[in-house]
DNA sequence: AAAAAAC
């Protein structure tokens, strides 16, 4: 920029100068003058400045004056509020509010406010609120609340709430009240009752209730309730009652619920649950030697799996044999495309970034190679070496589930670390020496700030459902974790769609990754039919129960915690067997509701995007958008849930007309393609998708919780040791709320 | 922007 140019805004004393007009741009300001006298001149230098700058006073820039010239704050220099000096609040002094000698406001006197002379308020006399004549509102004309014909609330014509009228609640008129003639109650006139009179009631001659004489009270003589002297009762004497001869209730003799006949529920024998409490010691030195053997033992008598066919394309990609043939028991023994694609890759130790499809296999993806990993080495106590961070409790159970039996056979030991269950299985865990970790972020990090746990000898950090973790809200957290693992360690990270910033995470904590990407991040999966109702809210529920009442399970995902409660509610009480699923409630009734939903007591669940993404059930026939996701990644984690594992399904997306652009342009991002279509309850689209079905219009109730009665705590996860408080390891009562209290931990509450 | 994630 040269230094005279035309428009610098600078000028040489460093204020801004307004350019000059556009018009007057080759006119000198004396010209300017001499054109229009009435043109002032512009400022010149040595004119006063305005604003802060200005020597003008600042009381005369109508700004406070700086504190140190105000005078009038001086204490004793302030007039006014001095009681005792101010005149005019003195009250004899006051001349307008002298109550006597005011002129207008003598009470009688006052023409306008005089009671009955007022003409506007006066209710009979006022003109233009005359209650006759106001044309619309007029009381008299309008002929259901026209208070004088009204036949049943006229004043006068009621008969049932005039005073004096009323014949039953008069109290002197009463008849059967009244209290000299009540005949009974009168202590000295009743017949009967008169002490002295009743020939019955003389204390002494009473025969019945003579303390010594009743036969059936006497103390001595009843047989039944003294104690030594029952038959029944008598402990030693019962027959059935005996102890060690009772079948049933003998602890050690039930033989359905003999804990060692158990196959399930037995801690010790259980093969899939067996990492860390195989040893009856609680020495801890005995433990650890006992845990040693263990892994010797099972290394020299590997349970056999059968054989690996040898086509089998999972020991292709270099897994163990024992993996393989686990895996080949539950029939999997083609990988997916991206396990084909990342598993070699993360076996070489590389960094792996990940994207894959919902329910494309991404669990075993980077499970495998993990597990591969950790096995055959040494954890100290405290210090996993390996970590897998997802986004929801739900999602936590899920991997750890799908991983447990593959860990078993390669004697790695993992512990399930979220939050809403208790801490010290957890803690105790660590303690002993856990290899993997599944775990949500908010109750690990917990545990590395009591000193439970040391992630320092993390070898395999894995960043499941990635682009969701590298949210705002979790970005902190994961951050936090994965600054607490050495870098040298290898990294997995794995995820639907690689936006957010998931790429911050990926220049600051992988290391030249191999990046794998099955799929386009779109909905490709062709047996998915979505559709597209631009609805009339009126219609939102009776069509969302029209949707809902299909055979089959169902998930409908709503914005809002409180919306999924709401709308399942209304559909329960519609005929539609509903539950609620969202973060809002207690780690037991999440539970239990993801349970009812997949054994099919339940078939539809009304769900936040918490049930969103990686959530498995099978057999979701039909996804419902109640409300139309915030952007198009969450439409395809939801669409996700329906069509899995090449089974069909459908999205509905309820569009209402407001969101219809924005959903056009979702959908388009989404690669969905759909066209919006006008539908209302009962059209034959709406038909077609839920087969016919209508709700029933009764109201149904959910089923109620199984009874859990030798299975302490109540469900197959998060025991507690205290029965009959479900899942929920807090005391107190109430509704668990949110984890966090109830709280956002971004301080702001919680608002719908 | 809500939901999720710790007591």
């Amino acid at each position: 920029m040269t230094q005279h140019h035309q428009h610098d805004p600078e000028s040489a004393d460093g204020r801004i100068k307004k350019p000059r007009h556009k018009k007057h741009q080759n006119q000198s300001y004396g010209e300017r003058l001499a054109a229009d006298p009435s043109y002032e001149a512009p400022r010149a230098d040595n004119a006063p400045v305005k604003g802060y700058r200005s020597e003008q006073p600042r009381t005369d820039r109508g700004q406070r004056p700086n504190r140190d010239d105000r005078p009038t704050y001086k204490r004793d220099d302030r007039p006014s509020y001095n009681r005792d000096d101010r005149s005019s609040y003195n009250r004899d002094d006051r001349s307008r509010f002298n109550r006597d000698d005011r002129s207008q406001g003598n009470r009688d006197e006052r023409p306008r406010f005089n009671r009955d002379d007022r003409s506007s308020y006066n209710r009979d006399d006022r003109s233009r609120f005359n209650r006759d004549d106001r044309p619309r509102f007029n009381r008299d004309e309008r002929p259901r609340f026209n208070r004088d014909e009204r036949p049943r609330f006229n004043r006068d014509e009621r008969p049932s709430y005039n005073r004096d009228d009323r014949p039953s609640y008069n109290r002197d008129d009463r008849s059967r009240f009244n209290r000299d003639d009540r005949p009974s109650y009168n202590r000295d006139e009743r017949p009967q009752g008169n002490r002295d009179e009743r020939p019955q009631g003389n204390r002494d001659e009473r025969p019945r209730f003579n303390r010594d004489d009743r036969s059936s009270y006497n103390r001595s003589d009843r047989p039944s309730y003294n104690r030594d002297d029952r038959s029944r009762f008598n402990r030693d004497d019962r027959s059935q009652g005996n102890r060690d001869e009772r079948p049933s209730y003998n602890r050690d003799d039930r033989s359905r619920f003999n804990r060692d006949d158990r196959p399930s529920y037995n801690r010790d024998e259980r093969p899939r649950y067996n990492n860390e409490r195989d040893n009856k010691s609680f020495r801890r030195d005995e433990r650890v030697n006992n845990r040693d053997d263990r892994r010797s033992e099972q290394a020299e008598q590997p349970v056999d799996l059968g054989t690996v066919a040898d086509d089998n394309q999972f020991a292709a990609l270099g897994l163990a044999p024992r993996l393989v043939q686990r895996l080949a028991r539950d029939g999997i023994t083609t990988p997916f495309p991206i396990q084909a694609a990342t598993i070699p890759d993360a076996l070489a130790g590389k960094d792996v970034l990940g994207r894959g499809q919902t329910g494309s296999g991404k669990t075993l993806g980077f499970g495998l190679p993990t597990l591969m990993r950790l096995s055959g080495g040494h954890t100290e106590s405290r210090r996993p070496r390996g970590m897998i961070l997802v986004p929801t409790r739900e999602l936590a159970m899920q991997v750890h589930d799908a991983l447990e039996p593959l860990a078993h056979v390669m004697n790695v030991s993992l512990k399930l670390i979220a939050g809403g269950l208790p801490y010290p299985k957890q803690i105790d865990a660590l303690r002993r020496g856990v290899d993997l970790l599944i775990a949500t972020p908010g109750r690990l990090i917990d545990l590395c700030e009591q000193g439970a746990a040391d992630l320092g000898a993390v070898e395999v950090a894995v960043l499941d459902e990635a682009d969701h973790m590298c949210d705002m809200g979790f970005m902190p957290a994961v951050t936090t974790l994965l600054d607490m693992t050495p870098a040298e360690g290898q990294r997995l990270l794995f995820s639907a769609t690689l936006d957010n910033d998931v790429d911050k995470i990926v220049r600051t904590y992988l290391k030249d990754p191999v990046q794998h990407s099955t799929e386009s991040g779109q909905a490709s999966v062709s047996t998915m039919e979505h559709h597209l109702l631009v609805i009339e809210p009126a219609h939102k529920q009776s069509l969302t129960a029209e949707l809902a009442s299909r055979d089959g399970r169902t998930i409908v995902f709503v914005r809002t915690k409180l919306g999924a409660d709401r709308i399942a509610t209304q559909l329960r009480d519609r005929g539609v067997m509903a539950a609620a699923l969202h973060g809002g409630l207690t780690q037991g009734m999440r539970n239990r509701t993801l349970d009812q939903f997949k054994d099919g007591s339940v078939p539809v669940l009304v769900a936040t995007d918490v049930a969103a993404r990686g959530i498995h059930v099978d057999d979701v026939g039909l996804v419902v958008q109640a409300d139309p996701p915030a952007e198009h990644k969450d439409y395809l984690h939801r669409a996700g849930r329906t069509a899995r594992a090449g089974g069909k399904g459908a999205v509905v997306t309820l569009v209402l007309p407001h969101q219809r652009r924005g959903m056009i342009r979702m959908a388009e991002s989404a690669g969905v393609k759909a066209e919006p279509v006008r539908a209302r309850p009962g059209d034959e689209l709406v038909t077609e998708l839920t087969g016919g079905s209508k709700p029933s219009g009764y109201p149904v109730k959910l089923p109620a919780p199984k009874p859990q009665r030798f299975n302490k705590g109540g469900g197959k996860r998060f025991g507690s040791t205290r029965p009959g408080r479900g899942h929920d390891s807090r005391g107190g009562n109430g509704p668990r709320r949110n984890g966090n209290g109830g709280r956002r931990s971004d301080g702001k509450s919680y608002q719908h």
